[in-house]
DNA sequence: AAGTGGTCTAGACCACAAT
DNA sequence: TTGTGGTCTAGACCACTTA
């Protein structure tokens, strides 16, 4: 008695495939425990190591619990929670097969910023930052309008990179490797200057995603990408497991 | 020669440490072709088995690209991306201190879904669906309307639960696995029917979370999350990996 | 002491790609 | 044909928990 799926997969998929099968039914549940390695060596016919090799997946994946000298359990539900990716601008367009064009609209050092520039920074006193502002287009609509506040401490030069060509979260990761990022998407009205920018009617939705990152316990950046909402979704596809077929 | 650390690490762990060792010394670059498994069986002492389950599992970490018949080779630098961690509204307004309310606006049986519903669950014909479509109040104002379209085939007695108190994704994964997840977010005027349940002004921006999940091949959830853009804003923070020690 | 999972080996067969 | 990675086995030893 097998009890294994006869498809052309390997043995450790179809051990897998049987004990999410057996808790997809409920057959077993939430903190039931398994059978021991012994016990599905006998009742699959397929060798130790096999059974162990599809136990130790799903336990990686998040399905089991296994303790060494006790035994293997069903998982309580994933972490509640769900991931989405963010890639950068010029990839998602050329992935898309659109054609990207940036345009510059600032490049300056500002040798005293204002207090919330501060305030984001987390500097003890006033520090110059390098400041851009850099409209993207995609088949010469503009999406995105990408502002950035760089530490210079941790990136020199940043100013003088060609703006238009790279994505900039490459040559920031190139300079300082960025330790954490937070993010924070929200949706507003456009202002004046987003209207003007992103060719869009005022007070329309806009999808502002904030991003700061950080270098060790240094903020290395502060970001504000605005996108026009009508026109731009952020997007993302996850699979916390991957089964091939 | 072992090349091998003397740590108390099984082997395939220092296996792993002296193929990582070897990419951040820059001794291997990117692209460039690892040792045959053969090889290393020979240079480090350890059987073929060990060697390979390091391989593997660096490959699914992402370190490596392996082609069978081919070779092995360095991975090129991790997916140019960071993450967005989705959490539960439930949650999410209580790690704030904050009440919370859900009104159970309408919950019901669709025996014949609209061709958009058909065509989001990928039928190849006409079947039913559960609805639901829930407001959450934190401390009694309305910040998120929960629409949610279900798969009854995977998740029966859908409709019983209790809407009111417990997190409805939590629900799902109890009784279904959910193997992949697709996000899509974008910012949207409020239309009639979203003004009035969630006490905004008709074309104020909204920030929209469209979420559907797999279990397996099969559609599970069809969902939308529509939150008032002035009221809500979705927030992460994000540390990449990170060896232990 | 008995049963659990964790690791490791030697050897085998296979599918695949390059030669 | 040769070499690569992919899988599988039988058996072994170990560390750990429970009784």
């Amino acid at each position: 008695m097998s009890a294994l799926s006869d498809s052309a997969s390997p043995l450790y998929e179809k051990v897998k495939d049987f004990v999410l099968a057996n808790i997809g039914s409920g057959k077993w549940v939430q903190n039931a425990r398994l059978p021991s390695e012994n016990d599905l060596v006998n009742s699959l016919g397929v060798s130790r190591m096999t059974v162990h090799r599809a136990l130790r997946e799903l336990t990686s994946e998040g399905h089991l619990r296994r303790v060494q000298g006790v035994g293997t359990f069903v998982a309580p539900p994933k972490a509640q929670s769900t991931l989405i990716e963010v890639s950068n601008i010029i990839n998602e367009i050329r992935d898309r097969g659109g054609k990207h064009r940036a345009g510059v609209i600032l490049l300056e050092r500002i040798e005293h910023p204002a207090p919330a520039i501060v305030r984001a920074f987390e500097f003890d006193r006033v520090k110059p930052v390098d400041h851009s502002l850099v409209v993207h287009f995609e088949n010469d609509i503009p999406v995105q309008l990408e502002e950035r506040y760089v530490n210079p401490a941790l990136v020199p030069h940043y100013l003088d990179q060609d703006f238009t060509s790279i994505a900039t979260l490459e040559y920031l990761q190139r300079c300082t490797p960025l330790t954490e990022v937070e993010h924070l998407i929200s949706a507003l009205p456009a202002g004046p200057e987003q209207a003007r920018l992103l060719q869009m009617p005022e007070r329309d939705s806009c999808l502002v995603l904030h991003r700061k990152t950080w270098t060790g316990a240094t903020v290395a950046t502060v970001n504000t990408f605005t996108h026009v909402g009508s026109r731009y979704s952020l997007g993302s596809r996850y699979r916390p497991t991957h089964k091939p077929a």
